[in-house]
DNA sequence: CTGCCGTTTCCAACGGTTGGAAGGTCAAGT
DNA sequence: ACTTGACCTTCCAACCGTTGGAAACGGCAG
């Protein structure tokens, strides 16, 4: 099989393949007289792994350590259950992140009248607070527990 | 007031500072003699603006029409509205398809022991449906619409 | 032999942010 | 006047995962 080939049955990309290959996620390919890569129906399997896993939200790092637990015949299940775990408390974290940022916005433009006026409640909070109260409010929404915003965006968009 | 001044007032680092000069975000600032830049007070509420704006996952493509509805006095706020509006309906997407990750995931962290045997249903999810019907069950949950998975990562994570 | 499609490598871009290196400036202390 | 340290400048690179394109070659059917 061919590259294009193992990328239709798994449904990962040529690109992403060759990308893989080249940062060392998946061994690399043999190659024809020509240099063409082959590939075999395993590693059609193990692509389909990688592309599951990455639809969960896996980082290329995670999925490293579970290709190796999965080839591992003595793998101990906790392993792979910590692996998990931890990516699903990432995963809680961005969506209360997330949450929070929708709650903020969607409270704002309830507000908002949405008219020909320039008046726009939505611009006055990202002005800087002309309602300090409120937007203390708001603020103490996102900041529960006072996390470096720069951090927090990076994390989550 | 020099970069490092507005930075502190601003919560803006000073790296995205000129970053969002050189992109057309903000306008070059005035320059001293030597070569520095020059802020004044207006300069601090618009990077506080920016900030604020960025909290609340607007992109930096969404922050020039904000920036410059914000800037016009004559602005409709149905357009401030509709942007909101707009990012909102985003953050709702990603806050879907994230959950959706967390549900499944969920959902097999539950039924793995996690022990010191190598039985793992998360692995087996994984290489590909042993158990058919149950995988598939997950899966709808997913793709209910049948979105690209590969467009489908590239929005949320 | 000529198309046409698949494959190869390499380079670039996305978005937003951070880091570092190499060099110039400013203000305070000695 | 000189040093020191904190600040500023520009430029280049990296992060992460993915996509796009260009230029050149292979494989196969007509």
């Amino acid at each position: 099989m061919n590259i294009g080939d193992v990328s239709r049955e798994s449904g990962v990309s040529t690109k992403m393949i060759r990308y893989y290959e080249e940062i060392g996620l998946i061994p690399a390919a043999h190659r024809t007289e020509a240099g063409y890569r082959i590939y075999c129906e395993k590693d059609v399997h193990k692509l389909r792994f990688i592309r599951r896993a990455r639809d969960l939200g896996f980082s290329v790092t995670q999925l490293t350590e579970l290709l190796a637990l999965w080839s591992d015949g003595h793998r101990a299940s906790a392993d792979v259950k910590r692996i998990a775990r931890q990516h699903i408390a990432e995963l809680e974290h961005k969506l209360q992140e997330l949450q929070a940022m929708t709650d903020a916005l969607k409270h704002l433009a309830e507000h908002c009248h949405g008219d020909h006026r320039p008046e726009c409640p939505i611009l006055e909070d990202l002005a800087g607070a002309i309602e300090v109260e409120a937007r203390h409010m708001d603020l103490t929404r996102f900041g529960a527990g006072g996390v470096d915003p720069v951090r927090r965006k990076k994390e989550i968009l």
